[in-house]
DNA sequence: GTTGAGCGTT
């Protein structure tokens, strides 16, 4: 339940819409004489001026990076000791790794997020290498959300 | 507690 793995204009609508209700009882309160839709206006409005200064720290980092794929994991490899292995080659982002959804078995693969660079020496380095006695595969992730790329796959809508 | 190709979740 992390916001800031939602797309960016939902995070907006988000805080847009928390926002008018704030600025609909600041306003509400300051003037009472308005009616709901003034409050609901000038809430929006102000609103809309806080997004910037909120969503600012919410997306901090501007580096290019690579979600990884990795597949062939042993069943008994946690989240740590993925972690770790990668770690090894830079900074690691975020560790996923899947499992069913209603028997929360693992699932035996998982996704690595590093930067760029990092991901491209892991891959290399990690793909067809032996971990706790299974051979990994570690390609680049398909997209299913907003992947950047440092090499020239920027998907711009 | 088991299995073995694969590309996901809030």
């Amino acid at each position: 339940m992390k916001l800031s793995h939602y797309p960016v204009y939902i995070q907006s609508a988000l805080y847009a819409v928390v926002l008018a209700l704030i600025g609909y009882f600041v306003v509400g309160w300051a003037a009472p004489s308005l009616s709901a839709d003034v409050l609901f206006a000038l809430g929006l409005l102000l609103g809309g001026f806080l997004i910037p200064l909120i969503t600012r720290p919410a997306v901090p980092a501007e580096i290019p990076t690579t979600t990884l794929y990795v597949g062939n994991l042993p069943y008994r490899a946690n989240e740590a000791s993925v972690r770790a292995l990668f770690e090894g080659f830079g900074q690691v982002l975020s560790v996923r790794l899947m499992k069913d959804k209603h028997t929360g078995k693992r699932r035996g693969f998982g996704f690595v997020e590093m930067p760029s660079d990092a991901a491209l020496a892991a891959q290399q380095a990690l793909n067809d290498s032996e971990f706790q006695q299974r051979t990994l595969k570690v390609r680049e992730a398909n997209e299913r959300k907003d992947d950047e790329e440092g090499n020239g796959e920027q998907t711009q809508s």
